[in-house]
RNA sequence: GGAGAGGUGGCUGAGUCCGGUUGAAAGCGCCGCACUCGAAAUGCGGUAUGCCCUUUAGUGGGCAUCGUGGGUUCAAAUCCCACCCUCUCCGCCA
């Protein structure tokens, strides 16, 4: 989000960015008028302030001295001012809150690098790794492949929870854990970031931390008698830990990562990948997390596409990497890695991890700060994310890409320390 | 769920009953300077944040903040109300 301050120093720039993100920039006008109003009544009501703290000392004072008259004629007089102060208070609470209204819907500043594009065909290719999927055979989906080896149960899954939700019998959850303690390994390990575990219910003031809350509050599931929320992502726990801190230098750049189920409600996605559990309600993800210097985000955000390919690279599968364009850009993002793997079913790639720089945007809402030495100014952190990786979404990937054509499926090397050495599902 | 205690600055901790230069004592920590070959110890000085106005300016002035939000009052860390959170004991439970 942006302080009214920020708004005040960059009004171009911001309409510009919403500009490229196909957004209408009208609202930042009316912010605009608005902080001025709002400016102009603090003033106006400071003044007051000001009279009424200097002058009710004055009344003390008469009153010590006994001078009763000259104390009850300033008690009058205060009496208006107060009026006069409740008044101009009023006005200026509803004028803040027009205007945070509007700040909160305001997406970050793009990147200059995103290149500027309307939907996802206009993503840019920045690279891409291995070969898709060839064979003498035609490669069965993940639901039909896992359901017929016994690793994926949907239709107990709908039994119990309805559609998008999956259930992993057997080898099918033995994959799965497989998979997460392959990937935080890895990440904690060589990757060098921090294992936590978080809870997976958080306060609204979380959600709105980290841009969750409240445009996107439809994606949401939300828990009635207590007011919590489901995380949709890791980001979500594993950046507020650190809400309303101010960080010393020497911990940052801090790299979190962590496994937790993500709960979305897909609202907006009726009828998008509606078979099988490449859109689910409830999914494992290993997530990444920086908090870092500004001037150290640009370096860590190639860091951690790094580490998430990292992942890809030692399960063998194929996959490319993407710079989203302005128009697919989310809302707390400068700038987005997507990385796509392949899936043989569909003869294309899809998205297994969302690597972004989230500049002080996210920062600024969760009020993440450091002090760069000892007596100096607190300033902003630069926050990033990433999926490293999307867990079920692997898991359907790797089914696919080394299903054979007897129907087995080879586990990949990297993986057979994690499955007692097995070699075949 | 029941009973009780408490939330004050980076930390510890006064002040709250009896409202009035209290942004808030004291100590610790931290920063600067002095002393020292250097360090420790000691001494002196400094040390919250946000916002508004003003200035050529790291200038000057002001407002707010003692868990949060309201209320009473000319004036509230101090009085009243509601809420949130933490801790202790009991109960229950993975």
């Amino acid at each position: 989000m942006f302080l009214p301050k920020n708004l005040r120093e960059n009004v171009a720039e911001i309409k510009i960015s919403l500009e490229k993100r196909g957004e209408s920039s009208s609202s930042i006008d009316q912010a605009i008028k608005l902080d001025e109003e709002r400016r102009e009544i603090i003033a106006e009501v400071e003044q007051l302030e000001h009279r009424r703290n200097t002058e009710s000392v004055q009344i003390g004072e008469l009153k010590a001295a006994g001078e009763e008259s000259k104390a009850e004629g300033l008690i009058e007089e205060m009496a208006r001012i107060k009026q006069q102060i409740q008044q101009l208070n009023d006005q200026l609470g509803e004028l803040d809150r027009q205007l945070e209204d509007i700040l909160l819907r305001i997406p970050n500043i793009l990147d200059e690098s995103v290149p500027i594009g309307a939907d996802n065909s206009e993503n840019r290719l920045e690279k891409q790794v291995g070969e898709p999927f060839k064979a003498d055979f035609d490669p069965l989906p993940h639901w039909e492949l896992g359901t017929a080896r016994g690793l994926l149960d949907l239709e107990r899954a709908q039994k119990i929870s309805g559609s998008r939700f999956s259930v992993l019998p057997g080898k099918g959850a033995r994959l799965e854990r497989a998979l997460i303690n392959f990937m935080l390994d890895i990440q904690s390990g060589e990757n060098g970031y921090q294992e936590i575990m978080t809870p997976v219910l958080v306060k609204p003031e979380a959600m709105e931390g980290t841009g969750q809350l409240p445009k996107f509050a439809a994606d949401m599931y939300r828990t009635t008698d207590d007011g919590l929320y489901l995380i949709p992502t890791a980001e979500v726990s594993l950046l507020n830990l650190y809400r309303e801190e101010i960080l010393s230098p020497d911990v940052l750049p801090l790299k979190l990562t962590g496994w937790t189920p993500c709960f979305r409600r897909e609202a907006g996605a009726h009828g998008k990948d509606t078979r099988g559990i490449m859109r689910q309600h409830q999914f494992n993800k290993v997530e990444l997390v920086a908090i870092c210097r500004p001037e150290e985000s640009e370096e860590l955000h190639n860091d951690l596409l790094g580490d998430a390919c990292s992942i890809l690279n030692r399960l063998e599968l194929p996959y490319r990497i993407v710079t989203l364009c302005s128009g697919d850009t989310g809302f707390s993002a400068a700038k987005t890695y997507d990385i796509e793997v392949w899936i043989p079913s569909q003869n294309r790639y899809r998205e297994i991890s969302s690597c972004s720089n989230c500049t002080a945007f996210q920062a600024r809402r969760a009020m993440i700060q450091y002090r760069p030495a000892p007596g100096e100014k607190a300033r902003y952190c630069h926050t990033l994310n990433g999926s490293g990786i999307a867990v079920g979404r692997c898991w359907l990937a790797l089914i696919e890409n080394y299903q054979e054509k007897t129907g087995e499926i080879t586990v990949p090397d990297a993986l057979r320390p994690y499955l007692d050495g097995l070699k075949k599902l």
